[in-house]
DNA sequence: TATTAATAATTAACATATTAACTAAATCCC
DNA sequence: GGGATTTAGTTAATATGTTAATTATTAATA
């Protein structure tokens, strides 16, 4: 490993800490974390959620996932409700109340992303788009 | 924004997610955290660094490496020391014990960075680092 | 020089990540 | 059908991220 600040985890890193700042004063400004809006993001586009569906598209581990749509029905954004069938299944919806923000907070969002697409050139985007892809399809544990 | 699921930021989270389980593996035989391991790292090539340079150079927030340096200390691998000319500046270094460990630790980690690096082509990965370089660049708070 | 302003590290409060253990519920299987 | 096994969500314990407030110290300045 050459130049540790060169590497590729310190890369990603360093990219997100420029990124994500100019995002996450938006979702200061409605009284949402990062992770509850990644929730309501995808709650506003699935009627009704399984849990581990939900963990898996927002990328937030399980366990962290808990404390999270907890925090959001407290605000009132969203609701859990258990499956009758196999009662060991969660599914969670947004309420009319986190529905209702995304008219809101999504323009605002939309924006920021369109700007910062454009302050790269198109090319670059989409070679680093198709990097990232393959890093990410990586398999963790490489088989023998 | 196009598919969420494929926006930079999503990107970005889950190229980590396919790249660190693999390393947090290595640190943990050795009782390590990620953060710990990247204080460890940088203390490795410099005698003693400012607490400031520190966090710049590892990307961790000043309020987080407190802790974690505590943290190091308590382990008997890292120590602070006072500036005496401004008693408000702290120093870190490597113990000898903190030292020791990189003969051990290192290799692992350098032979699995050289893994994944060989799991990417060549012309893909330069391609990615060099579109990271340029998001990572990019200020946070645009100027007007 | 006493006062005020600026700095560097730290603490505080809250939310999240990580790994392991646990609980409840459903499925297997003899 | 009841005990072993698996599965889904949750809890627990510890470490870290994030933002704001605080403390200690130094620099600036009237």
């Amino acid at each position: 490993m050459q130049e540790f600040s060169r590497s590729l985890p310190m890369m990603l890193y360093r990219s997100l800490d420029a990124v994500m700042p100019r995002f996450r004063r938006i979702f200061g400004e409605f009284g949402l974390t990062e992770q509850q809006w990644r929730v309501l993001r995808v709650l506003w586009q699935h009627d009704e959620i399984a849990f581990r569906e939900l963990a898996d598209l927002t990328l937030i581990p399980a366990p962290s996932l808990v404390g999270i749509v907890d925090r959001l029905t407290t605000s009132g954004l969203a609701e859990r409700r258990r499956s009758a069938t196999d009662r060991r299944h969660v599914y969670v919806h947004a309420t009319a109340k986190g529905k209702a923000l995304e008219a809101k907070v999504r323009p605002r969002v939309d924006q920021a992303y369109d700007e910062l697409r454009s302050s790269v050139d198109a090319g670059t985007w989409d070679s680093l788009m198709s990097g990232l892809e393959q890093i990410s399809s990586i398999d963790d544990e490489p088989r023998d």
